[in-house]
DNA sequence: GCAAAAGTGTTATACGTACACCCATGT
DNA sequence: ACATGGGTGTACGTATAACACTTTTGC
């Protein structure tokens, strides 16, 4: 089952810069500045061990109700959404002591603190749009990936199954979206599958459309 | 022409809560605590007469670049996209005292202070992805319009020419989208057109497509 | 009547969907 | 040989685009 979702706690949120009041000093010398993008990249980096350069790294928008936080006001906190395959678990004695995966399907049941369910529905949607029209579903898989693992990705965050069939035939014929590497994968059982390596295209054209109903 | 763009100043910017810093105490007493969202509103109906009701505001993004502003480092400015219909122009006097109305075909040869080309270049094209699939065109008429008001709202945001009939079967069939008023318009020359107010619905379905390249 | 603008009908084409079918591999 | 998953072909329904055509007004 594959898993998209991190919830970095309160405490770490504030103290990577999502909370736009000045940033404290930091203890060691030299502090570079920084926008908040780099910053985000940055504190997932070194909370999760995702290397930078695989990251897609997006802003959901900025929660600044006054009473949103009701210990202290002018919270003001600007929340990210990074897409990436293969992540670690968060590592245990770092600020993500209580960060966790979850299936974007079970995302609705979870019981966050303050607008943090309003957040991480946003950011879900965010994906799921974005699926439709930009070229992003790549960054969920490895470098190498079979159409198979790619589909998946539009399962699992649309909440769907899509036509085999149709799907291969999309996202093969969208110019320049992927680019076959010549090799293939033995699936173990049955033909192997061609891998493909994300292609320069930053589109999907034709769109890719989401269903409206799920799917069984 | 349809003008949909204005430029309030960095200094206006500032002080009405765009910049992230906290706000200064405001020199007549209670101070409300009031989110980002509503301190736009506020302030653009302040500076501009737009009364709030019929005021789509909607986030941009936030530019927090260290060297954004050479002057001052950590300038950090959450940028909004207004749509409403007949706005006056800016009050002499006003902290809007440098902003301007620009058509939407000619921003991209305005020289803007700092990033703020990039942040007008993000909110026309914000806009542009939002035409398609809100019912938020209504937003840039009056409160009663014909079709051909609306399909100018598309064309100028979108700077082509759309197929006359095929878009009034669009957005009539469109549920929701558009209720007559039972009232017309004589249009002076021609059969007089039947008026609209925007109806309940919140997205267009099916989508108004964006043509890729701009018609003659 | 004529010009002009609103609004309707009609047709060709493109697209998405559903599903039958073939291909390549492990056992 | 056969099961299994990858990949291709094909037919059908629906949506879109292009444009001919009708309607309603002012002059």
């Amino acid at each position: 089952m594959r898993r998209l979702v991190t919830l970095l706690p309160i405490r770490s949120a504030r103290r990577r810069g999502a909370q736009l009041t000045p940033p404290q000093p930091r203890p060691r010398g030299h502090q570079r500045l920084e926008s908040l993008d780099e910053t985000a990249r940055r504190e997932l980096a070194e909370e999760t061990g995702v290397e930078a350069g695989s990251l897609h790294l997006e802003q959901v928008g900025l929660y600044s109700a006054p009473d949103r936080d009701p210990r202290t006001p002018r919270v003001i906190t600007c929340a990210y959404l990074a897409i990436a395959p293969n992540l670690p678990s968060p590592r245990a004695g770092s600020d993500a002591r209580t960060a966790r995966w979850s299936p974007v399907a079970e995302t609705r049941e979870l019981r966050l603190a303050f607008d943090h369910n309003q957040i991480l529905a946003d950011a879900v949607e965010l994906a799921r749009d974005q699926l439709q029209f930009r070229a992003i579903a790549p960054a969920f898989c490895q470098r190498e990936f079979t159409i198979a693992e790619l589909r998946e990705v539009f399962e699992a965050v649309w909440g769907v199954s899509l036509d085999k069939p149709n799907f291969h035939r999309k996202v093969t014929d969208s110019p320049g979206f992927l680019v076959p590497t010549g090799r293939k994968r033995p699936t173990g059982n049955g033909r192997p599958a061609t891998l493909y390596r994300a292609g320069p295209a930053t589109a999907l054209v034709p769109p890719m459309m989401r269903p409206s109903a799920p799917a069984s």
